[in-house]
DNA sequence: AGGATTCCATCAGTACTGCTTATCGAGCAT
DNA sequence: ATGCTCGATAAGCAGTACTGATGGAATCCT
C-alpha cells in the first residue's frame, strides 16, 4: 500500500477517469492503469468498476481511509521537516471564525502575523501539515473541559479562554427580553445550520439529549457578520460566544445558563512552540 | 515516505540497532542502512544518531507519527480485505473489562463466539485491524452523550446501554453508609490507578474540575475481580458501573449522583455489521 | 595495550520494479 | 458502418532496492 498508489487511486475515484487522473498527476494513462491494477492486486479486491469508473464497495471503504491517511502522512512529513529548517520570522495563524476572541486580539504583536480564517474542522489539519504554526479552535464544552478535536496528528493544545455562550435572537423574538435562557427553551425553534461559522447543530442536539434543533437556512461560509445578520433577520437562531453576539443591530444576545456550557477557545500547535508563536502564546496567557 | 521505510525505521529505533532490526525484518544489515539513509534524505533531516543508535529530535517526532500512521494503514488494508473475503462463521468479540455488562451477556448466542478482554484503548485498534469483528468499549459520559474514542480508523459506534456509576468503598470507609455521593466528596481520597481495568483518573479529575484524585496503587491488568479486591482491602477507591461494583465481599457500592455521569457502553465495528455480528447487535438492542 | 569483535557505512553487482511508448479491443456517438 | 474515446496490455528501458563483500570506528576482553 504505497501512499503513491493511494494518491492516484483517490484521484481516479474523484475524477471518475483514468486518463483525467493521469493528466492531473503527470503520468501516462498506462501508468495509472498499472498503478490501480497493482493496488487491487495488493489488496486482493477490485476497487473500481470500469466503464463507468466508480468505486466498488471495497473501494468506498478505502476512500474513507485514504483521506485521513494521506493527511497524517503529510502531517508527519511537515512535522519532521519543520525541525530541520530554520524557524521563519513571520507567524501564520489560522483561526475558526468565532475563535478570535478578545483575549487573542489584544495579544497579537503589531507586525509580522498572517491571519487566515478557516472552518473549524480544517484548523487541526492546517496546523498539522504546516500551513500555519498556530491555530485557534473554539467550541462548546463543559467549564474547564478540553475541546474534542479530531486527532489528525499528535497536536498539543492550550486553553486560552472561556466565555459565556449566548443565543442570538431577533429583537422581536418572544424570548428576547429574558435575562437568561435554558437551551431546552429553544430546542423547538428553527436554527441556522452553519457548521463552519457557528456551532454544529449536532453538538447542541447532543447537549440537549439528542432532540430538537431543526435546521432552517444553511450557511456555508466563515463570515460571522453574515451569520449575525441572518439571525437578526429572523432566518434562524444561532449560538455564539458573548463577545461575538453583542452589538448586533436588530438582535439580542441572551446568555444560555442551562446546561452549564461555555464557549472555549484553544490554541493548537505541533511539536513545541518557538519564536513568534511562543511569544504569542505567552502574551495570550498573560492577558 | 514509503510505509516500508517507516516500518524499518520504527524497528531500528525500538531495537536501537541496525543489525538487530535487519535480522527481525529479514533484510541484510546493508539494506536497513540504505533504507534509513533513504528516509533521512527524503525527509531532509537526520533521524538517528549512530553509535549509540538513538532517535534525534526530528526522529522522536517521526516516531510519534509512525505508530498511528502504521495502525491506520493496517486498518485500511484489513477493512478492504474484509469486503473481499467471505464472512466467517465464528464471531470474535473484544471487550474492555467493565464493558461486558448484563445487556451484552444476555444477548450472546449460545455458541460460536470468541471473547477476548483487552485494555480499553486497545479495543478500537483491534476492531480496526480486523482482529475482532465487534468491540465493546465503556467509559464515563454525560447521559446520552457518546463516548470519546480515539479515532484510529473510520469506525461506527452504537450505544448498547447506560448504567449508574458507583464508587466502591471498603465497608469500613466513613462514607460507606451513604445512600449516594458526590464525586467531589471523594476527590481528596486515594484512588486506584487502573487505566486498563477501571476508569482513567485523568477523566475523573476533568469531571471534577481538574483537581484531586491522587493515585495510590497502580494496577496494570484487565481482571476486575483483582481490582475490586484491592478496593475492598482499602488499597484505594475505584469507580465502576453498578453491575460490576455490587456483591463485592467487604466493600460497598455507593452511587455517584453528582455530577450527572453514567457508565456508558458502546459497540464498535468497522463498516457494516453482517452475519453473527449483526445478530448480536440486534439481540443487544432488543434487550 | 593489543587483538578480537561488533557495528554501521559504502561499494559493486544484479534482479526487479515502475515508468513510457505503442497497440489493441470495447463501448459510444455521429 | 466509422471514427472517437477510454481503459487494458505488451514490450522496452531506466532507475530502484536488494545482496554480498569490504572498510573504518568503537568496544570488549583478556
Amino acid at each position: 500500500m504505497d501512499p503513491h498508489l493511494l494518491r492516484t487511486y483517490v484521484t481516479v475515484a474523484r475524477l471518475a477517469s483514468f486518463s483525467e487522473a493521469a493528466r492531473e498527476l503527470g503520468y501516462t494513462q498506462s501508468a495509472v492503469s498499472q498503478q490501480i491494477a497493482a493496488l487491487e492486486q495488493d489488496l486482493g479486491a477490485p476497487l473500481l468498476t470500469r466503464r463507468p469508473v466508480a468505486p466498488t464497495q471495497a473501494g468506498e471503504r478505502l476512500l474513507e481511509h485514504a483521506g485521513p491517511l494521506l493527511l497524517r502522512l503529510d502531517a508527519a512529513r511537515a512535522d519532521v521537516a519543520r525541525m530541520a529548517t530554520a524557524p521563519e520570522h513571520g507567524l501564520t495563524l489560522v483561526s475558526a471564525p468565532t475563535a478570535l476572541g478578545p483575549y487573542v486580539l489584544a495579544a497579537l504583536p503589531p507586525t509580522g502575523v498572517t491571519l487566515r480564517v478557516l472552518a473549524r474542522d480544517e484548523i487541526p489539519a492546517a496546523v498539522a501539515t504546516g500551513a500555519a504554526e498556530v491555530g485557534l479552535v473554539d467550541g462548546l464544552a463543559a467549564p474547564s473541559d478540553p475541546l474534542r478535536l479530531p486527532d489528525v496528528a499528535p497536536l498539543s493544545t492550550y486553553g486560552v479562554g472561556e466565555e459565556p455562550v449566548c443565543a442570538l435572537l431577533p429583537a422581536t423574538h418572544p424570548l428576547a427580553r429574558r435575562a437568561r435562557l435554558r437551551l431546552g427553551d429553544l430546542a423547538d425553534a428553527r436554527w441556522l445550520d452553519a457548521p463552519d461559522t457557528g456551532l454544529p447543530l449536532a453538538q447542541l442536539r447532543a447537549a440537549n439529549g439528542g432532540r430538537g434543533f431543526r435546521p432552517s437556512l444553511r450557511y456555508d461560509g466563515t463570515d460571522v457578520r453574515t451569520l449575525t445578520a441572518l439571525a437578526a433577520a429572523g432566518q434562524g437562531l444561532t449560538l455564539l460566544p458573548r463577545s461575538a453576539a453583542t452589538g448586533v443591530p436588530g438582535a439580542v444576545a441572551v446568555p444560555v445558563t442551562e446546561p452549564r456550557l461555555v464557549h472555549r477557545t484553544e490554541l493548537v500547535y505541533a511539536g513545541s512552540l518557538s519564536g513568534a508563536a511562543a511569544r504569542l502564546a505567552e502574551a495570550v496567557s498573560r492577558s
